[in-house]
DNA sequence: CCGCATCCGGGGCGATACTG
DNA sequence: CAGTATCGCCCCGGATGCGG
């Protein structure tokens, strides 16, 4: 059911948001329309994806995730830690990085022990597709888009937000390669709840 | 790296043992030759797999994971976790089963939290392939063969010890379909493991 | 046997074009 | 916007071969 190419790169769009037909397209450079057809179909016949009829206010068909399909995303969160390492260290010449990965990145990252008491709300500034990062004590979640609310503000090369927000850089480190803006506190805070991340799952290799 | 076919399932027959050539093409039905060889030469170029060179009391060669490769192993826990429910409720008629992928699907489902004070050794009576698992404070290790000194003795369908030890069945239920022997204490404390299990993960849907 | 390399259909895949 | 249709190609699966 998610072995085949693409489609566990549609549940991780779908992830972030409900998604029309040329979201995914849009989402997944390089995939042919009758391929993201076929596996849409696929996916939605083995109830992992919903089909959304537009109803009076929508305008167009929209796919969602149903439980089950959302039920992979600790799978997907899993094979992205992993992946980061590689992300961040050595991204190839052609290698393309956008917003919302960096944004489901931090959710692998962050999701899963506690995240502090108040909740804290990032902007990470890219200046292609700035997402938005809220932590929260019982989940984090982000989306796409920019608010005027932010506690800290995340701006510079989007491959350090990702290695901050991933874990692989220290705090320290990333603080000088990205221009990190807020309260004292928040910054503060934020940084403590990284750190905690990265003691609870890195190995600590350096 | 690791999306196309095979290539995970290569992984997850190292994770059991270190493997020859034709251990990875007996444990892989279906895969063809030149795949495999070619599979094995991009997963050793990409540091996940290392080639051993048979030396003096060696016979053959040897594959196994590096520490790399092994870092994907919450990947594929997390992958098989959410793919139990499916190979338990659903096998289809020519599904295969393995006592091997009963022993990965019991680490996936026993691996993270603590397992309990002493350790706890079982014997996984599978027509084919029996398997020995243990449970340790630390980690839970599965091991391909047949021991003398098992605590708990775990005999009946494949299908239905996957069931048990991949948290889909109950205890009660399992051992109604099940036979399991073994000193009360030691079968209680099996139990009290699984359930422990189960309630962390999950939702209790029934 | 073991560890591959080679050869050979067939189908999934990728790109483009087209349509309601 | 949401797909369908078509086409060439390469990758995959299955079989066989072959040196160590």
């Amino acid at each position: 059911m998610i072995g085949d190419r693409w489609s566990l790169l549609i549940v991780r769009e779908l992830s972030l948001r409900d998604c029309r037909y040329t979201d995914l397209r849009d989402g997944l450079p390089g995939i042919a329309s009758n391929l993201l057809a076929e596996r849409i179909r696929r996916l939605t016949n083995d109830g992992l994806v919903e089909r959304h009829e537009p109803d009076a206010a929508e305008v167009s068909v929209v796919y969602r995730l149903t439980a089950r399909g959302r039920e992979l995303l600790p799978a997907l969160h899993a094979i992205v830690l992993w992946a980061s390492p590689m992300m961040v260290s050595g991204p190839a010449p052609d290698d393309r990085q956008r917003g919302r990965w960096t944004a489901f990145a931090a959710e692998a990252f962050l999701d899963r022990p506690a995240a502090g008491r108040e909740p804290l709300r990032l902007q990470v500034d890219d200046e292609h597709e700035p997402v938005v990062i809220d932590i929260t004590p019982d989940e984090v979640t982000a989306s796409l888009g920019s608010t005027d609310d932010a506690d800290v503000h995340i701006s510079g090369s989007t491959w350090h937000q990702l290695g901050l927000l991933s874990g692989e850089l220290t705090f320290a480190d990333a603080s000088r390669l990205l221009d990190i803006r807020g309260t004292r506190s928040d910054v503060q805070r934020l940084r403590h709840i990284l750190e905690m991340r990265r003691t609870s799952t890195t190995s600590d290799h350096e």
